[in-house]
DNA sequence: TACGATGTACGACGAAAATCGTACATAAAC
DNA sequence: GTTTATGTACGATTTTCGTCGTACATCGTA
């Protein structure tokens, strides 16, 4: 009956180089250029490209596990969403300078 | 007589992913704090902590080869700085975002 | 030229990351 | 309970990164 649990770090355990480091990778900057867009998106709608499921698992737990995401289980799926007021809380401008541009470049490795 | 060579890339080459990456480091996050404190520093004084010379040189290196920094040798010495108006016309307000908050939190892994 | 100072290049080593297949867990519907 | 859809956990493999010692290159000066 244990409805799903995901670990989420507190703001205050939030660190920006492991931000950095989790937007630092093309496949986690589109994904996090996708929520940016779409606010709130199930994890198997990102799986668009070609990248396996457990390939997307493991890009959005480093992104949850560096408090860029949120994870939130519904029904049968995962609603992933950005932590928008938390980072911006610590870290303030972070958020808006990277995503004005992630979604343009993310494509061009 | 040739006077020491680095490679720059150019503005239109810069990405966030690897700029992100390149900042994504304690040590060189620290380093490109100082550098933001002092506008331009000679390669030693970047030295003062217990990072080696070839393991400063290396990190030296990643942070100039993703554009964030540029290396101009002086003399004997190497003279590093910041490229700021290239990563602001590229990516605008994110080394502000990014070195707001960068000296407080680098030292705390 | 030789010397000392400053930095780089290269190689080796261990640690961490990226990828992905397979097996397992959860939830809804039948 | 079985089936199907969705997603995670685990393990194996390959690649990359961070660290650092040693050897080499450059620059100024004696």
């Amino acid at each position: 009956m244990s409805p799903r649990k995901f670990f989420h770090p507190d703001v205050a355990d939030l660190t920006l180089h492991r931000i950095l480091f989790a937007l630092s990778d093309p496949t986690r900057l589109t994904v996090v250029s996708e929520l940016m867009r779409t606010g709130e998106c199930a994890s198997g709608d990102l799986l668009a490209e070609s990248v396996p499921r457990s390939t997307m698992t493991h890009h959005l737990k480093i992104l949850r596990e560096a408090g860029v995401t949120r994870t939130r289980p519904e029904g049968m799926r995962c609603l992933i969403s950005l932590r928008r007021e938390d980072i911006d809380a610590r870290f303030p401008g972070l958020l808006d300078a990277i995503l004005t541009h992630g979604g343009a470049e993310s494509s061009a490795p």
